[in-house]
RNA sequence: UGCCCCGUGGUGUAAUUGGCAACACGUCUGACUCUGGAUCAGAAGUCUCCAGGUUCGAGUCCUGGCGGGGCAGCCA
């Protein structure tokens, strides 16, 4: 529905994908989503998705979901939950292609038994030491094992041995016969085959050797039929390895097309990194709002579409890069902004009194709930003559371009009348200002037309008696370095910004919002987007997430002044 | 001192495949405004990492440098 970009922007991929077409080579694109459900999905990975299940779609062709789950180790049901609901989430649909590599252990075992066959594996008895320092170096070639000549029955009689269960972890491994002095060390006698007795997640107990990841990503595809592999970077120096496999056991062939991985500043995107913020407590969980994960952006109050969008900007090249947070905030913007009910919320309130009101003054404003969509209408606002501002608000000693309100100056209440400050009542003893006095210009209401008085700026307030209280957290950016991983002498949660999370209790809300649903996103004028917790709040503590501030140029002119 | 990949405004990507470097974000002006929001108009900013070469013509092709990233898990 949005306008942001539907034209898809070309690509390297695609132009391959194009060749491909026209050549004969593939006649169809079948691609693939693979994670390993060993953590939360996170943004880097939507631009996967995306790119993906895009492809997919534009080439009229089919995009499978498959978990990589060869390590039982790492692996949990509660991370496959997740993914898939955060998959859903984003807006994709994998209909009923939902895979698992485990899935493949049967077929993938056949293939090694080929393998073995054709004299091109083999079973190593070298301890993980050994196999270490028998690899070599990226500049030195590797040792050909002791073991590389074991016959084919004897290999073929240990490997069943093997997944019969009769050896000990790390007790022997199936390797590869490739080349040991070969300048890419995955080509060294990569190992196919580790022995594991550990439980697996989706087959249980069946399986006491798992196949490495190098062994199972490429024939699943291949299984699959995939087409078009789509991968990240550091699996470029793979490629010859999957297509060696390939190639030996003589099956469909999948084109693997590598892509740069989304970097953003300000945040870290590894999945090893996102843990540790987790185990160790530096965030409440997964989905705290201040991590990259789509759990945590959901509930942080972004929406599938914006971040879509922001895949979509953010494009695909082979060159690794590290994109603004400021463009992913400008997308989530760009959405809102369109489509967030406007409410009136005071976060650090102060009392402000209307003197030439009475006190039980009591007048029900007219409000626009979305001047960018006449078709969400306009509610009403409850005003009074007891009403509280927000404290930034107002300057006792007004700076030259602030233009709130200032002892003597005038100020419009938003849908409401123009008021002018009287007077100021300070606490006695430490100065703090505790409410201001202020006249209203009963000609000046909204939308009356009575009175063409113009002021230089509009503020937000809530009637005193009818606001509600809610608890909002305010969010920044979780590191106050753009790479927190760029100072090899400290560690990155050392650069954890310590105002990435403020919470404010006892702000006053416009009594619109008090059955406000859980996930339901506002504009709090003049402030930004929020939503409503899913996880905290109630109706006896409401509780409100920071999405994103509006663009606020006042804060430039602030900033620029210190 | 091995192999693989990559080098285009501050950032991320384009450039009809060899034809006078464009779009978005960001930045800065101005207009408008009952959100210092949104919107609108405009500006600055890249001689395409460097040096050679091919060509009438090179960001695109070739050679050599330089710079960045990846590769030595029984992780993915």
């Amino acid at each position: 529905m949005d306008n942001a970009n539907n034209e898809k922007q070309k690509n390297f991929i695609t132009e391959i994908i194009d060749e491909h077409l026209a050549s004969g080579k593939y006649n169809k694109v079948i691609t693939r989503f693979p994670p390993e459900p060993n953590g939360y999905l996170h943004i880097g990975h939507s631009k996967s998705i995306a790119l993906n299940f895009g492809l997919a779609d534009d080439y009229g062709g089919k995009c499978n979901l498959r978990f990589d789950d060869t390590n039982p180790s790492k692996e949990d049901i509660e991370y496959v939950d997740s993914i898939k609901r955060d998959i859903k989430w984003l807006g994709f649909d994998w209909e009923e292609r939902e895979y698992y590599a485990s899935d493949y252990f049967d077929t993938l075992y056949e293939y090694a038994v080929k393998l073995i066959n054709k004299g091109k594996a083999y079973i190593d008895s070298s301890t993980m030491d050994e196999i270490k320092n028998m690899r070599g170096t990226p500049t030195e070639p590797g040792i050909e094992s002791p073991y590389r000549s074991r016959s084919v029955a004897e290999n073929l009689e240990m490997f069943q041995n093997m997944k019969l269960g009769k050896y000990t972890d790390g007790e022997h491994v199936l390797r590869a016969k490739i080349d040991m002095s070969s300048p890419n060390m995955n080509l060294r006698y990569p190992i196919l085959y580790r022995i594991r007795h550990d439980s697996h997640h989706r087959t249980g107990s069946k399986w006491c050797i798992y196949p490495m990841y190098d062994w199972a990503h490429g024939q699943s595809d291949s299984i699959e039929g995939i087409t078009h592999s789509v991968c990240t970077l550091e699996f470029e120096n793979h490629r010859p390895l999957y297509d060696w496999f390939i190639r030996e056991l003589e099956i469909h062939h999948p084109q693997q097309i590598e892509f740069a991985r989304l970097n953003l500043n300000y945040t870290v995107m590894s999945k090893r990194k996102l843990l540790q913020l987790v185990q160790e407590k530096y965030v409440s969980g997964w989905d705290d709002p201040r991590m990259p994960t789509i759990s945590a952006l959901r509930r942080r109050g972004y929406t599938p579409e914006s971040i879509r969008n922001f895949a979509e900007r953010v494009g695909v090249a082979k060159r690794d890069s590290i994109t603004d947070v400021a463009l992913l905030e400008y997308s989530i913007r760009e959405d809102l902004n369109k489509r967030a009910q406007r409410v009136m919320a005071v976060l650090n309130p102060i009392k402000l009194t209307i003197t030439n009101l009475p006190d039980d003054y009591f007048e029900e404003l007219n409000a626009v709930n979305n001047p960018e969509d006449e078709t969400m209408g306009s509610r009403k606002v409850p005003f009074s003559n007891s009403l509280y501002i927000e404290r930034e608000d107002f300057q006792e000693v007004p700076h030259k371009k602030f233009h709130r309100l200032s002892p003597g100056n005038e100020v419009r209440l938003r849908y409401a009348y123009i008021i002018k400050c009287e007077d100021i009542i300070k606490d006695p003893k430490t100065g703090e200002i505790t409410e201001l006095l202020c006249t209203y210009d009963a000609e000046t209401k909204s939308g009356s037309g009575k009175s063409d008085k113009k002021v230089k700026g509009t503020i937000h307030w809530v009637s005193a008696k009818h606001a509600i209280n809610a608890e909002v957290r305010l969010y920044d950016r979780l590191f106050t370095e753009e790479d927190p991983l760029g100072d090899k002498e400290k560690d990155f949660t050392e650069f954890i910004n310590p105002e990435s999370l403020n919470v404010i209790r006892e702000c006053k809300l416009e009594p619109f919002l008090k059955n406000a649903e859980p996930g339901s996103r506002f504009q709090f004028e003049r402030l930004g987007y929020f939503c409503v917790d899913i996880k905290d709040s109630s109706d006896d503590n409401l509780v409100f997430n920071r999405t994103v501030t509006l663009r606020d140029t006042w804060a430039k002119i602030q900033k620029k002044n210190n």
